[in-house]
Order: C-alpha cells, then sequence, then structure tokens
DNA sequence: AATCGGTCGATTTTT
DNA sequence: TCGACCGATT
C-alpha cells in the first residue's frame, strides 16, 4: 500500500506537482550551460531520469565528483534524488555498477534502492553487487579475506541470541554471578565498544570499570571464543573490515581505486566504526554523497553519532553541501509545527523545509482525562476520518497511524479497537518469524498444507541436504512445468518414472512420500502440534540441526522448541500460518483497510495522510530515562523523534496528552510534553475544553476533574473556531463526559479499587471486559463470573475484571 | 519435562 | 500491572 512505502508517495507527490518541475528544468537548464562540458557533450544520452527533479535535486544529482552531502529534509524527495545520482553515474559512464559502492542500514531501504535504480535504468544493469546494508557488504569483503582477520571464509554470523548464550557460558566459566553480572548487559557493553570500533585492546581506561571490572577482559575472551569458533557478531562484520583496511594498506588501496563513487543513505544513523570503514574505503577517489538529515537523527542510544554529519565538510574538505528543502508531503501548517519544535535544539545544520501547497488543516492539540480515554477519543476520529466528517474527504484506515513512544502504549488502542471493531495493524515487534530456521520450517507447514506452494517447496527441496543440486532442481521444474503442475507434483511424477537415480532419487521420494503424508495428515484434522512435530522431524530439518556444529545450532533448535509452542495459540496450522502471514510483512497484505499502530522509530521514513500522537507527557515523551540517561543530548533525541512524528503526516496531525495514565500499575499524574509548548499557537487548534483542567495540570488536575463539569460543556458554543471538530462523535463523547453527575467522589480517582467493594453479579447482568467486550453473565462462582460474550464466546473470568455495562466509564480500569 | 509461583524490572531496533 | 525468567516442585 502506497502510504508504506515513500517511493510511491513521492511518485504521486511529483505527479501533482508537475508543473513546478517543468520551471525547474528551465531553471536548471540555464545554470547548466555555464558549467561541466562533459555533461553537455554527453546531453546526447537520454536523462529520463532527470524529468521531475527541483533545481536543488537536480544539484544533487548532478555534482558527481568530490565529497557531496545532500541534507535531505523529510519528505523533500531523497530516495528519487539518490537513485537518479546512481543512474546518471551510469549514463555519463562515469563509472561501472559494481564500481558504485551504495550503502543502506536496512535490508528494505536496500532492496527498494535496487528496485528503483533498474526502474531508472532501465534493464541493461544487471544490479549493482555493491548496493546493499552496511553488514552484507562487509560479509561480502570479510569472505574475500578472511583469513587476514584471523577467520576462515565460511565464517558463521551469530544473532544477539547466540551471541547472549556464548556471553554466558564465558561468565558463568569466569565464575561470576550471572544473576548479578546479566549477559544481556555484557552484550549490551560489547557492542557498544564495537560500535565505536575500540578492539579489545583499545578500550580506554576509562571504560575500565564497566562489568564488574572484567568487562574488557571478558570482552577480549569473547572476541578469542569467537574466532576458535569461526564465527562473528553483527558488530565484527564492520570492525574486522576497519582491521583489514588498517592493516592491509594493500588491499585498502585495491578497493579505494576500485570504488569509483560512494554513497550513503541516512548518514546521520552511522556510528563510528561505519563512519571509519567509509572513509577508508572512500579515501580513494574520495567521491563520497552521504545523504541524511541530522533532524532525523533518533538512533544515537544505538551509537549512531550525529557527529558524523554534523563534521561532515571538516571530514572532507571541499565538500559540496546541498540542501533539499522543497517539501512534497505535507501541508505548511505541519511543516511550521515541526519546525518550531526542532528550533528547540542546539546543534544543527539548519533546514528550512517549505511547501507550495497552500492553506490545509492546523495541528490538533486536545488534552484527556486518561489514557483510556484518549484511546476513545482517537478511536472515534478515525471513524470520524473515515467517513468524511471533516473538511478533509474521507481517509481510508490505511491512510491513517498512531505513533507512539514505547510501544506498552499501543496496548491501550489495540484494547480499545478490539471493542469498538475497529481495524487495526501493529507495525513492529519481535523478529522470531524472520529467523532462518523458521522460515524453513513454516514452508514445510506451508506444502503440508497447499502442495501447490511452489516458493515453499524451492527453499526445502534441498534443505536439509538431500543431494538435490542445481540440475536435480531444474529437472524437477521442467517435469512440472510440462505438465503444467505444481512442483511437488511434477517431484513425485519424476520420481514415479524412476527419472531421478542415486541418493537423490530416493531422497525425492522420501520427501514426496513425507509430504503426501502430512497433507494428508493435515486433511484428517490431526492435532497440528503433533503433526508440525512429525513434520519437522520426519523431513529431517531438526536432525539437521542436531547434527551441526556451528555455534548456532542450539539455538535454532531452541526456536523450533519455541515455535512448537506458539502453536498451542492456535486452532490449526491455517490458524497459525494465517497469522504469521500478517506479521511476518506488512508489504503485501491483503484484506482489510486497517489503522497502523506503530512506535515513532519504526514510522521514519513512512507518511501518513492523518496523523495521531498520543501520550505527549513530560516522562513519558519525552522519556523519563532519555533525559535521565543523557541528559540534554537525550531530550535534543526525543525532540527529533517529535520532529520525525509530526513530518510523517500529510494533511492532518492530532497531537493528544493526558493528565493521569497508569505506569506500571500505578496511577500517575502527567505533566504535558514540554514540547507541546514548543508547538507554535498560530498553527494549532487548541480541542480541549476550557476549565475541562481548570485547575491545571499534576496533581491538583487530576483530582479537580470530576467537580469541573459545568465548565467544559458550557463553553464550547463560544469556541466556534474549529467548528466542525466539535459535531465529531469524539467531541460529543467528550461532552458527555464532562457534562456527567459526578458519579463518584473525586477521591476515589485515586484510590485502589478494592474487589470487594465491587458490586456482586447476578445471572443475566450486562457486563463489560476490556478485552472481550460487552456481555451476559450466566453464572457467578465465587469470584469468578461466567460470561457469555457477545464479540468472543462464554468464558469464565474473574469477577473483578468485568464491570457492569452501564458503569464502564466510571471504573478506571 | 512440564508446570507453578515468586521475584524483578519495565524505551526506542537493525544487522 | 503484567510479563519474563528462574528455580523448585510434580
Amino acid at each position: 500500500m502506497s502510504n508504506f512505502d515513500d517511493s510511491d508517495a513521492f511518485e504521486a507527490a511529483s505527479q501533482s506537482h508537475s508543473a513546478r518541475a517543468q520551471s525547474a528544468r528551465a531553471q536548471s537548464a540555464q545554470s547548466q550551460s555555464a558549467q561541466s562540458l562533459s555533461a553537455r557533450a554527453m546531453a546526447a544520452r537520454p536523462t529520463p531520469y532527470l524529468d521531475g527533479l527541483n533545481p536543488a535535486q537536480r544539484q544533487a544529482v548532478e555534482t558527481l565528483d568530490g565529497p557531496v552531502l545532500m541534507l535531505a529534509g523529510a519528505g523533500t524527495g531523497k530516495t528519487r534524488a539518490l537513485t537518479a545520482r546512481i543512474a546518471h553515474l551510469l549514463t555519463m559512464g562515469k563509472a561501472r555498477p559494481n564500481e558504485i559502492l551504495a550503502v543502506t542500514f536496512t535490508n528494505k531501504a536496500a532492496r527498494e534502492m535496487k528496485l528503483r535504480v533498474a526502474a531508472l535504468f532501465g534493464q541493461s544493469v544487471e544490479g549493482m553487487p555493491w548496493l546493499g546494508t552496511f553488514h552484507s557488504i562487509g560479509v561480502k569483503l570479510l569472505r574475500r579475506h578472511a583469513e587476514l582477520v584471523g577467520l576462515k571464509s565460511n565464517f558463521t554470523i551469530l544473532d544477539t541470541d547466540d551471541q547472549v548464550r556464548l556471553m554466558k557460558q564465558l561468565i558463568q566459566a569466569e565464575g561470576i554471578d550471572d544473576k548479578r553480572w546479566p549477559p544481556r548487559m555484557l552484550a549490551g557493553i560489547i557492542d557498544n565498544w564495537k560500535n565505536r570500533a575500540w578492539r579489545p585492546d583499545a578500550v580506554p581506561v576509562e571504560e575500565a570499570g564497566a562489568f564488574n571490572n572484567r568487562g574488557i577482559e571478558l570482552y577480549a575472551a569473547y572476541q578469542a571464543r569467537l574466532r576458535t569458533l569461526n564465527a562473528t557478531d553483527f558488530g565484527d562484520l564492520l570492525l574486522h573490515c576497519v582491521t583489514l583496511f588498517q592493516t592491509q594498506p594493500d588491499i585498502l588501496a585495491q578497493y579505494q581505486r576500485y570504488f569509483r563513487y560512494v554513497l550513503v543513505d541516512e548518514y546521520q544513523d552511522t556510528n563510528v566504526a561505519q563512519y571509519l570503514w567509509l572513509r577508508l574505503l572512500a579515501g580513494g577517489h574520495k567521491n563520497i554523497c552521504c545523504v541524511g538529515d541530522d533532524d532525523q537523527s533518533i538512533y544515537g542510544w544505538r551509537g549512531a553519532e550525529v557527529g558524523n554529519i554534523l563534521r561532515f565538510e571538516r571530514d572532507f574538505p571541499g565538500a559540496h553541501v546541498v540542501r533539499l528543502e522543497q517539501n512534497y508531503r505535507s501541508t505548511p501548517h505541519i511543516l511550521a509545527a515541526a519546525a518550531g519544535v526542532i528550533a528547540g535544539n542546539e546543534n544543527r545544520l539548519g533546514k528550512t523545509l517549505w511547501t507550495d501547497v497552500e492553506e490545509g488543516e492546523k495541528l490538533r492539540l486536545i488534552g484527556h482525562w486518561d489514557g483510556e480515554e484518549e484511546a476513545r477519543w482517537i478511536g472515534d476520529e478515525i471513524e470520524a476520518l473515515q467517513r468524511g466528517t471533516r473538511n478533509l474527504p474521507p481517509v481510508s484506515l490505511d491512510g491513517m497511524a498512531i505513533l507512539v513512544r514505547a510501544s506498552h502504549q499501543m496496548r491501550a488502542f489495540e484494547d480499545r479497537f478490539l471493542t469498538i471493531g475497529l481495524n487495526y495493524r501493529v507495525i513492529g515487534g519481535p523478529r522470531f518469524y524472520e529467523r532462518l530456521e523458521i522460515r524453513d520450517a513454516l514452508a514445510y507447514f506451508r506444502l503440508a498444507i497447499s502442495p501447490d506452494d511452489d516458493l515453499a517447496f524451492e527453499r526445502i527441496v534441498n534443505t536439509p541436504k538431500r543431494g538435490l543440486g542445481d540440475k536435480a532442481q531444474q529437472t524437477i521444474q521442467r517435469s512440472a512445468r510440462d505438465a503444467g503442475l505444481p512442483l511437488v507434483e511434477g517431484a513425485r511424477r519424476l520420481v514415479e518414472a524412476g527419472t531421478l537415480g542415486g541418493k537423490g532419487g530416493r531422497e525425492l521420494r522420501e520427501l514426496t512420500d513425507g509430504l503426501a503424508r502430512w497433507h494428508q495428515g493435515v486433511r484428517d484434522g490431526r492435532n497440528h502440534i503433533e503433526l508440525a512435530e512429525m513434520i519437522l522431524d520426519e523431513s529431517g530439518y531438526t536432525g539437521m540441526w542436531q547434527a551441526d556444529k556451528t555455534p548456532e545450532g542450539p539455538g535454532r533448535l531452541e526456536n523450533l522448541k519455541e515455535l512448537i509452542k506458539a502453536l498451542e495459540q492456535f486452532e490449526n496450522l491455517q490458524g497459525f500460518l494465517e497469522h504469521i502471514s500478517l506479521i511476518m510483512d506488512n508489504e503485501q497484505e491483503e484484506g482489510a483497510e486497517k489503522v497502523t499502530i506503530m512506535t515513532l522509530h519504526a514510522a521514519k521514513g513512512l507518511e501518513f495522510p492523518a496523523v495521531f500522537l498520543p501520550g505527549w507527557e513530560d516522562g513519558l515523551f519525552p522519556s523519563q530515562r532519555s533525559m535521565d540517561e543523557s541528559g540534554l543530548k537525550g531530550v535534543e533525541e526525543e525532540r527529533r523523534l517529535a520532529y520525525v512524528g509530526i513530518t510523517r503526516a500529510e494533511a492532518l496531525c492530532t497531537i493528544s496528552f493526558a493528565a493521569n495514565r497508569r505506569v506500571y500499575g500505578q496511577w500517575q499524574s502527567q505533566m504535558p510534553s514540554r514540547f507541546i509548548d514548543e508547538l507554535p499557537a498560530n498553527h494549532v487548534d487548541v480541542l480541549t475544553p476550557p476549565g475541562l483542567y481548570g485547575g491545571g495540570f499534576g496533581a491538583a488536575g487530576g483530582a479537580d476533574f470530576g467537580g469541573t463539569t459545568g465548565g467544559g460543556g458550557s463553553t464550547i458554543e463560544t469556541r466556534a473556531a474549529s467548528a466542525d471538530v466539535y459535531n465529531s462523535p469524539g467531541w460529543k463523547r467528550l461532552q458527555d463526559r464532562s457534562a456527567r453527575p459526578v458519579t463518584q467522589p473525586r477521591e476515589a480517582r485515586n484510590m485502589v479499587i478494592d474487589s470487594t467493594a465491587l458490586p456482586a453479579f447476578a445471572p443475566g447482568d450486562r457486563v463489560f471486559h476490556q478485552k472481550f467486550g460487552y456481555g451476559r453473565v450466566e453464572t457467578v462462582e465465587g469470584d469468578k463470573v461466567f460470561v457469555d460474550f457477545e464479540k468472543s464466546g462464554a468464558r469464565h473470568i474473574v469477577a473483578r475484571y468485568v464491570v457492569p455495562a452501564d458503569r464502564v466509564d466510571d471504573v478506571p480500569f
């Protein structure tokens, strides 16, 4: 869907701005005539990728030689410029595809860039072998020169789990209490050191106290252990490269010559090791183009150094700095609000985003009584927007997002949306299902359910090794294609015809027999957990990992066990796989429109017509921990996070906060975020009715709420500024709420509700439960009730967790 | 081997 | 508050 994809959105934006693009081209053509003879000589070559670029983008694309810093603000068409730049390098004959080193942080970004370069430049580019993530390119380099850093070229790469397991062994071997000194902590410390490119012998003395004075020693032991295991962790993939380049000048020189042009995306997120890596590799031709936005640096906590981008001009003398400032995403109000907030930061290179879009909605700011009310209001607003109640045309659910600071905030929204039946999707969460062994296992399950799943078959046909190499697989492919059948069926026919001899033939027969058996098992409705275990067992998949001698073997087996355990939550394999497919790739999802719920971090790079930013309360956002640990620097990073959040919105941005919130089970009064006062008032509509928070915020504000009911209702008429807002169900709800007579003494608000004091239920009572919604009490059994829920059927519930339906709004839990 | 209960802690996340 | 994790129990 387009809102998940920067590129599509940009495409749409640039189309609607094609008139401006025309004039941009004319302008830039003028300035061209004065420069670059070669460019003019090459002009005969078609350069369609330049069409529609604005002058700044065009400059960023055409300044090919020497260091370039492309400061690309949010929504300014950065990816477009970056890919056009690659196309231009190729068209101008400056480099061949394999002589360009283009680095990203995520596989997703790399994939996208590959696709877009291919689309811009045509099919003639046979991919770019050196376009990839820091880590994937690092692996490639290391495999070539592994022996020079003490590894064999078939080294394995440990993921975080493996890493932690290893550290645990080391810690225990040292006789250290792993309760007080958890392996995770050591892993964190060592990661950190690696991010800064400190090898064990180079960790500064100030760090000697780390991990009970044993940190450096354990780091050295860990590295030694990795070496004997012929393994690396993620950090090593970069650090070993740096070591390689620093100790082998001839090899470095060879790559410096080879990579004529270097491009880096998201430069503000680079850490020291990555910075050194880049500087070494670009040191020859010095043609390095770094793209980034210092205002969107939000990964300091995992080692990113904003300093890298701030220092660029000093690091690379003679650098050209190009600012992309024309924004194609948001309304002027949104841009102004974002600018107002980010202006509070000290260390910035400075950019001024502008747009030629006129008008648009102001940001909306609203305070709520508590987090649940906030969720309720946002839910209602979403439904209103969907219907088109606003000045805006109706907004699809896919076009709306709720961006939170911390993932625990998501729960309130999930609960609420579940009860009102609003479709949502949560982005982020465990990467468990992306692991190799899990994907393999899932492929087996998929095949058991649908034997015509060719992709799954291709994945596992020779995993574990069955002696079915490329040739045998081609034979299978041909057999299937000729008969117009799925691969499994094609394979089965081969087996029956006895075409495939030897080990491969026998093994293939066993596989196809197995698949048939497992499929039958599914059809017979056999217990899915047993079936899953059987599949992994009989296929030899489990055995493969048991026999595996590499350090990750045991971890893989554990993950498979966990996978089986996860099955328990589902009725059958189909249900499980459906669930997986939803959480696996948020790109290709079928079915209903959904609101997106995700963290601010996960939202970087995305955009939505309507964005909700809840929980703007000091301590939550900016987060207390960030402020405690990093002081002013922490606040500045949080502020950048606010900036990222606001600039995700295309048309409507709604910021909210609550006066009371349950934090770790305790009710707390909250102060509005300091960032709220940094929003420029003339770009914001305040929806909170005067008097709602009569006595101000904090302890008094919370407690006063119940007593100021009259004020909220009566003053609404006088606030006509954004009248349409008041017609929303959300607003009416708010009115109802504030106008309702006080139903509880105010003291009760902050008291722990004693379960014995709650009303007793009788069969027939209509009740409400946080998660299951409304239902009718069937029987009462001591402290439990048996409730028939409207949405989810009957179940036993501890009475404490249900409330009488007519008191849903009253009880704060 | 699985389950129970008690303790402890609790952002943000990619490779 | 709620969950993950660990050690002790069946």
